[in-house]
DNA sequence: CTGGGGAAGGGGCCC
DNA sequence: CGGGCCCCTTCCCCA
């Protein structure tokens, strides 16, 4: 069970106890070890999630242990009276504790901190969970004992950033109390936590999202320092990496992303806490403003500015000279601590791997591999990797990843629709939308079906149209590669000529037999058709469709006709999983009844 | 259910 | 580097 607490009062809690109103995360263990971790837990809002901070294999135990966030809070409850002038501008606040360190305490320690809670804080606590039978309650206790036991064999408490060591951790700058770093109460930390964060890799893992085989070097070497201007009240309590990978409430459709407080993911601050008014910049005379970036995090990077926070000038030499140094190329900094592989597989020396191409240098996004011929092309494609949207709407708080997608999201307040049709002239807020609204007048459809040759002007009206044509009322599939078609005979031209399966075949000619098979010449054949006659309605078929067509279509006539050809010669083989004859006549009947309705428009 | 039209968002290229 | 523009995609609604 997960208690949620707010100004020191508790709001509401996650009760996993009944199995049928509760959901997979109350079959989630403690992860006993970091390498066993593969899920993250978080705050965002009011709800807890859960992230995968590696891949999971099926058959793998979900295994969670918490954001560093989340651990650093907690450690620092101790000394949240000194940290009250930061506190207080905290929107949120979150604590969470575990019940593998609760064990060693009393709950009369645990309750007077819960008093010692300021005003809004929301505390997150794992009570009492109805730990899964294969993870008994011993086991649990077992966890924090056995790290215990790690660390006295290594002999010292690891810091967490060893570079760092304490320095810089002082009070006097607002954000300290977010460093990533261990802060130096943090020997107060369980020791279980010490094991989670003092592992070197820890400190990225807590936020890593691809495996370890592929570091991460994305967006942070773009952001600028965290200046005395960012805009704290803007900072989300918690931005799990994944923005479009949020749990959903209800539906999956785009609406329920938003945030418990009704915003769009991100969640940004109570709306009372917002800045009255978010003046776009003068140099954007449409009321637009850009973010100071990573108000929502890179992927892999960390969730909150807490987490990556500037280098402080009293920060050792050693470190780098400027916090913007160590927000642009974090993979320099774990470099440099020498604990984190240098050259591990995929490791990329280069920030932006370059590639020639065409003799031209290209610029590769180390995520996806798509190559740019600008760096500010790749800079903009990282944020779709990264998350980061530093163009939010004032007026919906919607954030976008460009400029011009926010003054064209701008339109949508104003009503302004500047693009004028000549023709009918209604008016549209976008080109592509007048573009499109034009294939009206000019009767353009580009969007064909390749099996029955209806034409739409939209793409999308395509997609939908397609589905008639799918595989559900196909009783003839062949066995090798799933492929389905209305009529035995088709099926049997399949297997004799272009199975991808079987041997690597011309689209084009896989193409022409689904088209063929789902022609009116097919469906007026008998299934029990001589080859001879499916032969002729083929070429029927093929004299009809391909009228006025190239050579290249010639062509492939020519190889249906000789598919069909060694068709009858062929015994048909059986379908795969036929359906009952009754089945196959529906279907049929069904089939043919769209398809001269089609036809016949 | 299907086709059709519009609204809006997102990615990328070019200047 | 930023801005403009284009293309593509998806969603929504209606007939």
């Amino acid at each position: 069970m997960a208690e949620i607490y707010s100004g020191g009062q508790l709001q509401n809690f996650i009760d996993g106890y009944d199995v049928h109103r509760s959901n997979w995360m109350r079959y989630v263990n403690p992860a006993r070890s970091l390498a066993e971790q593969n899920l993250v837990a978080c705050q965002n809002g009011r709800d807890v999630y859960f992230y995968t901070i590696r891949p999971v294999e099926p058959k793998q135990e979900l295994l969670v242990w918490y954001s560093q966030e989340f651990a650093q809070r907690l450690c620092g409850q101790q000394d949240d009276a000194k940290h009250k002038h930061v506190d207080d501008d905290q929107p949120e606040f979150v604590k969470l504790r575990q019940q593998t360190w609760l064990a060693d305490r009393t709950k009369e320690e645990v309750k007077e901190e819960r008093d010692d809670d300021g005003d809004e804080k929301i505390d997150v606590e794992m009570l009492e969970r109805d730990t899964p039978p294969d993870t008994p309650d011993d086991q649990i206790m077992d966890f924090s004992r056995k790290v215990e036991k790690e660390e006295e064999r290594e002999g010292t408490i690891p810091s967490p950033r060893p570079d760092l060591g304490e320095a810089g951790l002082g009070l006097n700058h607002p954000y300290e109390h977010h460093h990533p770093g261990l802060p130096a109460h943090h020997r107060n930390l369980p020791l279980h936590l010490h094991g989670l964060y003092g592992h070197r890799e820890g400190l990225v893992s807590s936020y890593p999202l691809y495996p370890p085989s592929r570091p991460l070097q994305p967006a942070y070497q773009f952001l600028p320092p965290y200046g005395p201007h960012y805009p704290r009240l803007l900072l989300p309590s918690y931005s799990p990496p994944f923005p479009g990978m949020l749990p959903s409430r209800g539906s999956l459709r785009y609406g329920s992303y938003l945030g418990s407080d009704g915003l769009p993911y991100p969640p940004v601050g109570p709306p009372s806490l917002l800045p009255v008014s978010l003046p776009y910049s003068p140099s954007a005379p449409g009321g637009l403003k850009e973010l100071t970036p990573n108000v929502s995090p890179p992927r892999g990077a960390p969730a909150t500015p807490e987490l990556s926070p500037p280098a402080k000038p009293s920060e050792s030499p050693e470190h780098s000279p400027s916090g913007c140094e160590e927000a642009m190329n974090l993979s320099l900094a774990t470099t440099k601590t020498g604990t984190a592989p240098r050259n591990g597989p995929g490791h990329k020396s280069l920030p932006y791997p370059l590639k020639k191409q065409n003799g031209k240098i290209k610029y590769e996004c180390n995520i996806c591999s798509k190559t740019f011929g600008q760096l500010s092309n790749l800079k903009v494609h990282l944020r779709v990797h990264s998350g980061e949207r530093p163009f939010q709407c004032n007026l919906c708080k919607k954030s976008f990843t460009q400029l011009a997608h926010l003054q064209k999201h701008h339109l949508v307040h104003t009503g302004e629709k500047p693009h004028e049709c000549q023709v009918c002239h209604k008016r549209f807020s976008s080109t592509s939308n007048l573009k499109t609204h034009l294939r009206l007048h000019s009767g353009e459809k580009p969007y064909q079906c390749k099996l029955c040759s209806t034409k739409f002007t939209q793409y999308i009206h395509l997609k939908l149209h397609r589905r008639l044509h799918s595989g559900r009322d196909r009783p003839y599939r062949c066995p090798l590669c799933a492929q389905a078609f209305f009529h035995r005979f088709s099926l049997c031209i399949h297997q004799r000529s272009c199975c991808p399966a079987a041997a690597p075949v011309s689209q084009h000619l896989k193409e022409t037999v689904e088209r063929f098979d789902a022609s009116q010449e097919a469906d007026a054949l008998a299934e029990t058709a001589a080859a001879a006659q499916v032969a002729e309605a083929a070429e029927h078929w093929l004299a009809r469709t391909l009228e006025g067509e190239g050579k290249e279509d010639q062509k492939e006539a020519t190889l249906l006709l000789k598919a069909l050809t060694a068709a009858v010669n062929a015994p048909p083989p059986p379908p795969h999983h036929s359906p009952p004859l009754a089945y196959q006549e529906r279907a049929s009947v069904v089939h043919l009844h769209k398809r001269v309705k089609t036809e016949g428009q």
